[in-house]
DNA sequence: AAATTTAGTCTACAGTTGTAAACTACAATA
DNA sequence: TATTGTAGTTTACAACTGTAGACTAAATTT
């Protein structure tokens, strides 16, 4: 069972183009983020992070420039979040968080309906 | 709109005996939190923190003991950080959420129908 | 009244997080 | 080849977190 990485905010918009395109350079990274103000600078310091923790490990194309790849999956960081926001928030229980979205209208009977066809057609 | 008072984990555990217990000295509290093995200080501090944030108040019960009573509701705290969890790992997308929780067996069929049923009995 | 317990206050401190400037070294271009 | 652009490295720094010791002052016990 590989140990947890915890990944902060700030990491989490690294890792989503990462997800999403597979590897990058880092150029390449700061360039799908334009919209992001961060600075070249701190979008490098965020990406150490993520390498000395683990999430993310980098192999060289030529002498000056790396590519950046995912060592932990969108899922597994999906799956831990998941987990601890319901331990967190609703005890550990996905009914009463189900519950709850319902009653707070963060969920319809026809959101429910749908997703019910869903699993029947699979 | 009230503005945003983000609660720290080591926080929401005093919240959540204020929450369940409406308000309570800081003695009260550390006894309800014996399992909790944070010292006496560390719980003061936190208290500390969660009134400067505006999260706790105080009244004077007498010349040096003090009732806390929760600012914030559970409710409150429960919808602002479903909203920012699924805003953060969902796209802000609820049937992304439920999806992947189905999809991950979180949640089953039967849970789906139980949901629909309650639904319609209100 | 003296000793002890205890609620509260002040101060501290290391680790994490978000942010970035300064510096280095190689590569492309003039 | 000298200049300039740029990928990467080092260093920094303040805010936030988790944790708690030291100190103060009031109440309780002896």
């Amino acid at each position: 069972m590989q140990k947890t990485i915890a990944i902060t905010d700030a990491e989490l918009d690294i890792m989503k183009v990462l997800w999403q395109q597979g590897a990058l350079s880092s150029p390449e990274i700061f360039s799908l983020m334009e919209n992001n103000d961060k600075s070249k600078s701190t979008l490098k310091t965020l990406l150490l992070r993520l390498v000395q923790k683990g999430a993310v490990r980098f192999e060289e194309i030529n002498s000056r420039t790396y590519r950046y790849i995912p060592e932990i999956t969108e899922e597994e960081y999906i799956n831990h979040n998941s987990k601890n926001f319901i331990n967190r928030v609703f005890d550990g229980s996905v009914q009463k968080m189900l519950l709850n979205f319902v009653k707070e209208e963060k969920i319809t009977k026809a959101d429910l309906e749908r997703l019910i066809v869903q699993l029947e057609e699979e």
